[in-house]
DNA sequence: TTGCTAAAAGAGAATAATTCTCATTTAAGA
DNA sequence: TCTTAAATGAGAATTATTCTCTTTTAGCAA
């Protein structure tokens, strides 16, 4: 039933309010940075410490809970979506948006299969495709 | 006959001792971080300013005379490698290699021609490659 | 159900990387 | 050579993140 404190237990992590707040905030923000989190519990919810939020979303990405994705800009955010894509990063701002898209992602996968790079064992492949967004 | 003038010149950039020596260092050392650059000047030559590596590196980065790269572990690099390449990253450290590779740019080339994403004109697509490299 | 304990959280100081401010110096062209 | 806009220097300020150390708490065991 509640999604969030299983999904902390099926990772032997302990279920806090802070754990389960900051696990909230990544779902119900689009690709948020630390301060975006910390801003959002402190408004809906109640205070947490920074360094709270940096340490548990730290255990959150060891634990394959979420994503670090790091724009084209050097900004670090946190992604919620777990199955395999890649990022459309603008190249003015900060906004990145998800891109999945398998075929490519076969294409890739059956290159690289051939294609073996010498003295390096690929452990994970991602695009960042950098462009403009048109609203 | 004297290369890096040349380059700051044909960019109608003034040429400095101090944009001279960061180009020269960012040649000599392979993807140096800002503070590398810094390091390596006060080292072989005199004194430079921090802020003025900055300043200096953004300069060159908008004139097209270097490329900033952001590592997998979010660590800030340039490149003077202009024709266009990926990066493969360190799993570990921050370590970055140039990874050059015209078979799968007309490969992304060819399929990004077909394939519109919508809302979005792509200006540049790189592809990050993590893994482990073996000595 | 209560008590124990390792793990988690809090507060705020410390650090690292980068940017900003403003006074001084200098490259380049008239 | 002179002039001036642009570049540099020094160090303060800012931002994002980590660290330290004390207090609190989740989860298990009796």
């Amino acid at each position: 039933m509640n999604k969030i404190n299983d999904k902390l237990r099926d990772k032997g992590l302990k279920i806090t309010p802070q754990r389960i707040s900051i696990l909230e905030a990544i779902y119900n923000l689009n690709h948020p940075t630390a301060d975006d989190i910390i801003k959002y519990i402190r408004q809906q919810h109640s205070n947490i410490a920074t360094g709270t939020v940096y340490k548990v979303l730290d255990t959150f990405v060891k634990n394959d809970l979420i994503k670090k994705v790091i724009t084209d800009k050097g900004v670090v955010k946190y992604d919620g979506l777990l199955t395999n894509h890649h990022h459309l990063h603008s190249s003015k701002s900060d906004e990145i948006k998800d891109y999945i898209d398998e075929e490519l992602d076969h294409i890739l996968t059956a290159y690289f299969k051939k294609k073996k790079i010498t003295n390096f064992e690929i452990e994970e492949i991602s695009l960042q495709i950098k462009g403009k967004f048109n609203k």
